[in-house]
DNA sequence: TGCGAGATTCACACGACTCG
DNA sequence: CGAGTCGTGTGAATCTCGCA
């Protein structure tokens, strides 16, 4: 028996394993001091480890009748014939009554089974705990795999292009190697040797035409760093020299400044530029020139949503040094370069205090120098009296282009009109708004009758009446590509029924002028464009016109876009017209409309009286 | 000065994508 | 679905520049 004992290994015990064992010696040890007394060591030590192995015993039966019990209860139990630790472990930590007394060959029996079945418990344990540590060395290692190889995949692969475009890696790469150079013509060739050699697989090709786009592209690039940069320094230096090249005279032009992040100054080099001469003049013409552009290109750029519109006068003022040799031409550039300085500046500190003026402190500030102007020349009749190249530099008076105002006019009219349809008087007249021209997708969400919102949302963006009416004839009859639109077909069915070519006016978003064209172009000859629309429906294999043609049939079905168009065309013909008339009339000596005022006012009235007329013929509702 | 390589310009085509 | 935009490709003509 206690070679038995020593078989276990004490490792494997559980606590109450560990206390009953402890209790089982301590007892043996009581036993065995009792036993010197009364008894032989032998028999003793035997009885003793016979009662111990029958507790045992009826501790095992108790835990397999538990187990049982367990399974029963348990839905779905396995069919493990081996009792659980766990089961084993229980039924020994409870304390245990006396047990009968069993043979020894019965008890070393069942000692047997008892330690085959925790020995099995212990490989099943072990097995276990094998199994899953190499499961997750196992995982680990396939991630390992799996990122290794996508790792492999990525690198092995050089993709030029993203969608049909020159990456912006590529792009780079094309711009490093030209700068080495590389000809144009042999840089896909170079970057797929040299990636093919290294065991990269190269995706996508580009042409010479692209890398000189690209290279353009990195011109702009550096420009856009260096207004960039600027932004962000508080001074900076300019520098520069020039020579000649086959008689042409070269500027060269250098910035000096730290940039953000750099903790030395750093060099940059401008924009070779040609000037006529190398003269000092001509010099500080090249730095304006230099500094516009930059300025230019930054404004119109995307950056200016982050570092805001940048002026020449904030260049200037960071401006704190010039270097350059010693040679006279260079000191007159400098005192050059210093006088537009102060002047720029003195300009725009005018232009942000008379930003800061009211309407009225304007208005008293422009009276009072058109009065120190005429007072030069001997008041009115001296200014009359003035040539007319005279008068022109004299004036000092804001200018304005008269197209852009007349252009404005229309706009603004425009909306006048569209404000007129839901106003009181509209609503007196029964006078329906022009119908909507709605486009394919809103169109659809309009039919839809379940689709409130998007009704609702749909009315809300789409445009309608004269101008939407003529923009979309413009798309159809004189489309500016030539493969889209009618205009062939216009033209020969026009120069048909007319007896002469004609073309439609070019509409576009930018010249409001040209939709009055349009308008009066369909209300003369309305009749016809009917036509030529059932014309283009009867040559379509399905026999219907696209959505944006049958917008502009019904449009042209409409009364009150008709009348819109009429309003447009009487504006065009009595207003617009005349105007740009008297506006580009070179020869005129005075500034007097040609159309008398009551003249004007009598056209208006006229139109406005056509208008509600027309209205009141075509009552609500009707709208084909 | 002529030649050839490379760069530039022009005009057009095509596909992807967005918008209405 | 059509219109329009953008990025790209293509071929031909022309220009530029280095070199013998």
């Amino acid at each position: 028996m206690a070679r038995h004992q020593r078989s276990f290994n004490t490792s494997h015990r559980s606590k109450a394993q560990k206390r009953a064992l402890r209790e089982a010696v301590a007892q043996r040890q009581r036993n065995t001091s009792d036993a010197k007394i009364t008894r032989s060591p032998g028999a003793t030590e035997n009885e003793d480890l016979r009662r111990r192995l029958h507790n045992m015993q009826r501790q095992f039966r108790r835990a397999q009748e538990a187990r049982d019990k367990a399974r029963r209860t348990s839905r779905g139990s396995s069919d493990d014939s081996v009792p659980s630790l766990g089961d084993i472990m229980l039924c020994t930590a409870s304390s245990s009554p006396p047990s009968e007394s069993l043979t020894p060959h019965a008890s070393s029996a069942v000692w047997a089974a008892l330690r085959q079945a925790i020995v099995k418990l212990h490989r099943q344990n072990d097995a276990l705990r094998k199994r899953l540590s190499r499961q997750v060395k196992s995982s680990s290692r396939e991630i390992k795999r799996a990122v290794q190889k996508a790792k492999v995949t990525a690198v092995m692969t050089y993709v030029i292009k993203d969608k049909g475009q020159i990456t912006d890696r590529a792009r780079a790469l094309i711009r490093s190697l030209v700068d080495i150079g590389i000809p144009f013509s042999s840089l896909l060739d170079v970057i797929r040797c040299v990636l093919i050699s290294a065991g990269i697989e190269v995706k996508g090709k580009f042409s010479k035409h692209s890398v000189h786009r690209i290279v353009l592209e990195g011109g702009v690039y550096a420009r856009l760093q260096i207004m960039d940069e600027i932004q962000h320094t508080k001074s900076l230096t300019i520098s520069g020299d020039g020579t000649s090249f086959r008689n042409i005279n070269l500027e060269a032009g250098f910035m000096l400044y730290k940039p953000p992040g750099s903790k030395t100054p750093q060099l940059r080099t401008l924009p070779l530029i040609a000037a006529t001469s190398h003269t000092s003049e001509a010099q500080l013409k090249g730095w304006q020139g230099r500094f516009n552009g930059f300025c230019t290109l930054w404004n119109s750029s995307p950056l200016i949503q982050d570092g805001g519109p940048v002026s020449i006068n904030s260049i200037l003022s960071k401006t704190k040094g010039m270097s350059s040799d010693h040679a006279n031409d260079q000191k007159s550039l400098a005192a050059l370069f210093e006088k537009w300085k102060a002047q720029v500046d003195q300009e725009a500190r005018g232009q942000e205090a008379v930003m800061s003026m009211t309407a009225v402190e304007l208005l008293t500030l422009q009276i009072e120098v058109m009065n120190t102007c005429l007072a030069q020349v001997g008041g009115y009749p001296g200014w009359d009296a003035l040539p007319a190249s005279e008068k022109q530099s004299r004036n000092i008076a804001a200018h304005r282009c008269g197209m852009h105002k007349e252009m404005n006019a229309v706009k603004w009219g425009t909306k006048y009109m569209e404000a007129f349809w839901v106003s009181e008087t509209a609503k007196e007249l029964d006078a329906p708004p022009p119908i909507f021209l709605f486009n394919r997708d809103n169109a659809a969400a309009v039919a839809d009758k379940t689709a409130t919102t998007a009704k609702a949302r749909a009315e809300q963006v789409s445009s309608r009446g004269a101008i939407k009416t003529a923009s979309l004839a413009g798309a159809i009859f004189r489309n500016k590509y030539e493969k889209k639109g009618q205009q062939d077909a216009y033209r020969y069915f026009f120069s048909e029924m007319l007896g002469f070519i004609v073309q439609f006016p070019d509409t576009s978003n930018t010249r409001y002028g040209s939709f009055c064209d349009a308008a009066c172009e369909l209300l003369v000859n309305l009749v016809i464009y009917l036509e030529f629309l059932d014309l283009m429906r009867y040559n379509k294999e399905k026999g219907e016109l696209n959505h944006m043609e049958q917008n502009i049939f019904d449009a042209l079905h409409d009364p009150s876009t008709l009348t819109e168009l009429a309003v447009l065309s009487l504006y065009s013909q009595n207003i617009s017209q005349p105007y740009a008339a008297f506006i580009r009339d070179t020869s005129r000596t005075a500034c007097r409309p040609r159309i008398p005022g009551e003249d004007i006012q009598r056209i208006y009235q006229v139109s406005l009286q056509m208008i509600r007329q027309d209205i009141r013929r075509y009552p609500a509702g009707h709208t084909t």
